[in-house]
DNA sequence: CATGAATGAGCCTTCATTCAT
DNA sequence: AATGAATGAAGGCTCATTCAT
């Protein structure tokens, strides 16, 4: 029941269509470019109606930060409640990851959090505990805390670093490869082994 | 007599100087934020300046590619002519990769890389070439194509991620972390083994 | 139950609350800062409440002239009705001019009706009849009736203007560099002859 | 040679021509209707180009208190350069001001004065040296400072009253009643006497 | 007696670009 | 190898006003 397209069907827009266009800009195009000018011609409205949802441009850019992280805890916690070992939820993590439109979302926040604390601030409060939970989960696979942070680490690092690179993996998608990635991380975590 | 704030007196700019500033401010602010007028005022010239070097702003975002370009071939091959196995060129290469201040030019060379044509195929030249060596030297360590290339990327794509993630990790600084990864990966690569 | 700002509590405003709202601000900015939003803002309404008592903002600007005229009207009969001779009306003149804090209000209405033909006539009503009254009490005075004009318009338009000088008197207080005036233009006015 | 219309010959404007538009604009219309695009739109050029003259509008409103301080400087020393004895001085002055469209030039700055202390800060300045003036020219006609004192500020701040009065004087012109009032102040200053 | 949501106009400012000199 | 002065487009923000509820 979403107005999904920017028809001029839907008459008032609330102030979380205003942060879906956002964010799904933010995707697209980066911080620089989620301006409220070209995302009122988007949504089908004019700009000064904007100024009824937020008080101004950053207003804005703070509730899709806020979004960002509600949205995240969610996935957390479902992460969390999946039944399975750790090799699973290993999986589900690279899948659910792989899934966000290539990342697009994630980059994109990054690369707004290393000009504006603010988003720096979110950033890190999400990096620092799913880092928490990849530590864990290594945890099933090796014992010492030096090898399990590497190991988290590289897991890590790659599902970010993976989507920033351009030339293509050689004779194997992106997703196959991250779970072969996962296999030489942590041998058991094979599904077929 | 009337630079301002430029660093140099020199009055006459060359087409370099503008695109030193350009990579500078590239990797200070993203692509977004390589405007002319503003790197017109912090090199302490007028804006119709730049009309005198570059056509437009195009060709100035088109010469930053080119320049990136010869730098990393330069680099590329100082990295081949050093002399010591595949595990030092290994370990070479993640010094250098650390040196670039946070890799802040790269990660900001791909964020506009996923908008612009252009600048994607420049990285993804540059990427194939990088991922070609990694290859070669991964296939020191272990014989299964799939798994030299599961090393490789999972190296490059540390590389190029580990930027991106806020968090620090834990009791252990960067440099060391990613050498420490570099053991899981290619186990006798290590200095001390 | 949401009025933030609001120096009352009270939920329902009458009419006269926005007139008394738009005369504060007339005094403190001028006209041109009388505005439906910020007024709104400041009483602890939307805009639109606004238009169920006046038509567009120009009905407001009116009803600011009517009730500034009407405020008129009152004190002038109350200094009619006050017991005394010529010189204590005068003496109670001047001290009504300076407590109207500084005669703001005054100051900003003449700026007004500098612009606005329907200001300006609302001051010149008041004006003339001002000057009826000054012209009858220094009738006590001297006989000359360009003398009387010359005296009347000295007192009033220095009641009018000495608001708008910046500098400070030198060694005295406007009030008492006023009575002061006054002596030199109703020599027997002083209170202690 | 000046472009006073506001016609499409002149290619170039100067700074200087866009201080004599704002300055004629709040005469007219005061300060808050000294606006970048309207001054633009009359003198024929887009708003665009106001920016290569100044960094913003606040420096426009810099430049013109400047101006104007300079401008009454230069009267200044004009009145003082004037042969004749304190009554013709008395007399110079009134005329000038008188000539001085009205006074709305003065009049506006004063009305800006009341709320920008860098506006006040110039018209303290200049009525600080404008009273000194007056205070010596009335020295001539009586001795006790107190006296002197009340009489300069009778002058002056009708001076910058009288064309706040809407109501017109009866039976005479305001110059004509300035003169008048002058009589009154300083009675050997009549030029018939 | 109002709110919620919008429109359209207007202003300030910055930018890419142009062109005469 | 530039400067000086402009244009035109775009974006941020505020405002008067409207209208359905």
């Amino acid at each position: 029941m979403k107005s999904s397209a920017a028809s001029k069907i839907a008459p008032n827009l609330s102030r979380n269509d205003w942060i879906d266009g956002a964010l799904n800009q933010l995707a697209r195009g980066g911080i620089d470019t989620v301006l409220v000018a070209p995302l009122a011609r988007e949504l089908g409205v004019t700009k000064g109606s904007f100024y009824w949802h937020f008080k101004d441009r950053q207003a804005l850019l703070d509730a899709m930060l806020e979004r960002w992280h509600r949205t995240d805890t969610e996935i957390m916690s479902e992460v969390r409640n999946v039944r399975g070992d750790a090799a699973a939820r290993l999986r589900l993590i690279i899948e659910l990851s792989v899934k966000q439109i290539g990342g697009r979302l994630e980059t994109a926040l990054r690369d707004w959090g290393r000009r504006e604390p603010k988003a720096r601030a979110a950033i890190e409060q999400i990096d620092r505990r799913r880092l928490v939970e990849l530590r864990e989960l290594f945890g099933a696979f090796c014992v010492d805390p030096q090898e399990v942070e590497a190991r988290s680490w590289l897991l890590y690092s790659m599902l970010t670093g993976v989507h920033l690179i351009a030339a293509p993996p050689a004779g194997i998608d992106r997703q196959a490869l991250l779970l072969r990635c996962l296999e030489v991380l942590a041998p058991s975590a094979s599904p077929d082994d």
